[in-house]
RNA sequence: GCCCACGUAGCUCAGUCGGUAGAGCAUUUGCAUGGUAAGCAAAAGGUCACCGGUUCAAAUCCGGUCGUGGGCUCCA
């Protein structure tokens, strides 16, 4: 017997030891047999295929409801694989998963696909498509998987049946297309209308850089064309959004090959951006009783021994040799600060004690991971070290919280997406420090998401071996999701280096070390603020505020007037008084999106006025220079 | 690091079959003094990423190096 909860909380029964799902949405009435796309028990998605059994919630699923969107990838994944199949006979079959904005499919292959390779694939997708297939599911002994499988030379799928541990596995077929899958599947090929082969990349199998490189396909798929043109809309938009494309029309900052990858130069418009925020930055420290400190770049080979990143870091350390002594590069501030603290004893009295500072550090990132600002060889961490008493753990996590989410919101930064990782409680071994230490943490770290009532996804197993964190993720104008700020326990770190107070009783006890990075590094900050503003960066960032366009030659001098007060009342401003007409000269100025541009001639010079255009805003009319400059002086202070 | 693609003027890019390079923009110089998104003309500008090889001859073909780009478990 069979028993499942509809979603109105009506029952329904079946005969037998299991049911087909497909009878059970035929069961509901017709029409459901028609729009289903697959079912919901007891909250795992099935597949009409699939048989359910024992009791349950059931909920049917249509195009609308977001598991579907699953299915759908994960089918179109088997047509492209049916296609590559058909083109590419001696292709090996490896994973073809959905996942985030659409899906991809493993091969191995002797030749990586080509352009021409894709379009050929995606028009033999679209073949298929004319005739309706039905997808089956079919359980086989694993006996028999492995026979079928070796006999059609898919290694791959030998060693994912030998790692399912029950002891019959599910094949789904489509046409002549027979393939090793968990499912869940769509009823037939009807719903696959929208998709489109995006591309191919290199692709290890399993991740894993020991092993072969697969050929990966990437695609998409909705079910409805406006969804589909949307999300390549989206992509176009990211793209126009790119931070290295802005960054060179913006002349932000160059990566120089003379250099070597992954090594930034800041123009000086990237440099004043980033002084902008570096300075704010620092002033907010301040207010919140931190104190700033400057330690050194390089350093003797021990400290890092000390610290134990040589024995676990040293891959992506910078090394050299000085007169007989080895020393680092610095990958991490931390060891520094430590050195800092421990130049006195301190009492219980003087704790927290919070250090921070723009430390720049180098790390050998491998050169295929490098990316424009976001992945770089040499940044500079915005962090922070509180040394603190167990005591103190809650209150300084709480400020650490406010301290980031405040940051954020002058950034335009309203959606967060916080994750608490923890231990995982099975391997208790891997990780440094006491249980009840981490347990202590984790409930600072967990109360004080609760406190500020945010949601938040516990990742459990993901902690470091030397503490639980909390990542903030924000997400920006477009909706992606970014990585900044972390704040971290540490109860390696305190121990190696001895880091501790002297306490009430007259003990010395180990401190309690929180790291803590706001915007994470400030090189893939500007990069991600560039992305998230579209290069338009609001008027208190913007690296030329106003420009000053007189409209001839004759009224350069009342523009240099105009210039000279801007410049006196802090605006960043400029003039262009190059012989170009003033509709040229408009147009560069609207490009770099600078913006306010004030275009002056003979009227605003008699009278005192400039006229104001605002960038993406266009004329905003006359005014006297003197409002202007409250006005702008104003919303620099608002950070709007 | 690995797979694939790419690297030509400051920028964006053409360059066929191997025969010593071209456009637009930017720059400089003239002319034009123009009121809200590109005035006109001329000049100048190149170690075709770098190193080596094949060839009578290489931007072009081959090998290597460096750099850039798309990726490298969201798991049958």
């Amino acid at each position: 017997m069979v028993e499942i909860t509809l979603p109105d909380g009506s029952k329904q029964r079946y005969d037998g030891e299991s049911v087909e799902v497909r009878e059970v949405v035929a069961s509901l009435g017709d029409n459901w047999l028609k729009t289903a796309i697959a079912a919901e028990f007891d909250n795992h998605v099935v597949d009409f295929h699939q048989r359910i059994s024992g009791e349950g919630s059931f909920k049917v699923l249509r195009e609308s409801d977001p598991p579907s969107l699953d299915v759908l990838r994960h089918s179109t994944s088997h047509l492209l694989a049916h296609a590559v199949k058909t083109l590419f006979p001696n292709a090996k079959l490896a994973i073809g998963p959905s996942i985030q904005d659409g899906f991809y499919y493993d091969f191995d292959v002797e030749k990586p696909f080509t352009p021409e390779d894709l379009e050929r694939i995606e028009s033999a997708m679209r073949d298929f498509l004319k005739t309706r297939m039905d997808f089956s599911r079919e359980v086989w002994s694993k006996e028999k998987a492995k026979d079928y499988f070796a006999a059609e030379g898919e290694a791959y799928k030998l060693e994912l049946i030998d790692e399912i541990p029950d002891s019959d596995v599910s094949v789904y077929r489509m046409g002549n297309f027979l393939d090793l899958c968990a499912g869940p599947h769509l009823d037939s090929t009807k719903w696959i209308k929208h998709f489109k082969v995006l591309s191919s990349a290199g692709a290890y199998w399993r991740g894993d850089s020991s092993k072969p490189m697969l050929q990966r396909i990437y695609g998409t798929a909705f079910y409805k064309k406006k969804d589909l043109d949307e999300h390549l809309k989206r992509l176009a938009e990211a793209e126009k959004r790119d931070h290295r494309k802005l960054g060179k029309i913006l002349d932000l900052f160059e990566v120089r090959e003379e250099a070597g990858g992954g090594l930034v130069f800041w123009n000086p418009k990237g440099s004043i951006l980033r002084e902008t925020i570096e300075q704010y930055l620092k002033e907010k420290l301040l207010e919140k009783g931190y104190e700033l400190v400057l330690t050194p770049h390089i350093a003797r080979a021990e400290l890092w021994s000390t610290s134990g990143h040589f024995d676990y870091y040293s891959d992506n350390m910078y090394t050299m040799e000085v007169e007989g002594q080895d020393y680092v590069l610095k990958p991490m501030n931390c060891p520094g600060h430590i050195l800092i603290y421990q130049r006195k004893l301190h009492s219980y009295r003087d704790l927290p004690v919070r250090f921070a500072e723009m430390g720049t550090v180098y790390r050998r990132e491998l050169s295929g991971t490098l990316h424009g600002l976001l992945r770089v060889r040499g940044f500079t961490q915005d962090d922070a070290h509180i040394f603190c008493t167990p005591e103190q753990l809650s209150a300084e996590v709480d400020a650490s919280l406010d301290f980031a989410l405040e940051i954020m919101a002058d950034y335009g930064f309203d959606e967060f997406k916080i994750e608490l990782s923890v231990r995982d409680p099975k391997k208790q071994e891997k990780y440094a420090g006491e249980p009840d230490e981490w347990d202590a943490a984790e409930k600072a770290l967990e109360s004080s998401i609760r406190r500020k009532g945010f949601p938040f996804t516990l990742m459990e197993g993901e902690a470091v071996f030397y503490g639980p964190k909390i990542d903030i993720k924000v997400i920006d104008a477009i909706g992606r999701p970014w990585q900044l700020t972390t704040i971290q326990f540490d109860f390696n770190l305190p121990k190696r280096f001895n880091i501790n107070y002297v306490d009430r009783d007259g003990e010395r006890k180990l401190v309690v070390m929180v790291h803590r990075a706001l915007l994470g590094s400030v090189e893939r900050f500007v990069g991600i603020l560039t992305e998230h503003y579209a290069g338009a960066f609001p008027l208190w960032l913007a690296p030329v505020q106003c420009r000053i366009l007189p409209v001839t030659s004759e009224r350069a001098p009342y523009g240099k007037s105009v210039l000279e007060a801007l410049i006196e009342r802090g605006v960043r401003a400029e003039m262009d008084e190059r012989d170009e007409k003033i509709g040229y000269r408009i147009r560069e100025a609207e490009l770099q999106k600078i913006p306010y541009m004030l275009v002056v001639g003979g009227k605003e010079a008699e009278t005192g006025e400039v006229a104001v255009r605002a960038h993406g805003r266009g004329d905003l009319g006359r005014r006297k220079l003197g409002d202007f400059i409250g006005e702008i002086v104003d919303e620099v202070r608002s950070k709007r």
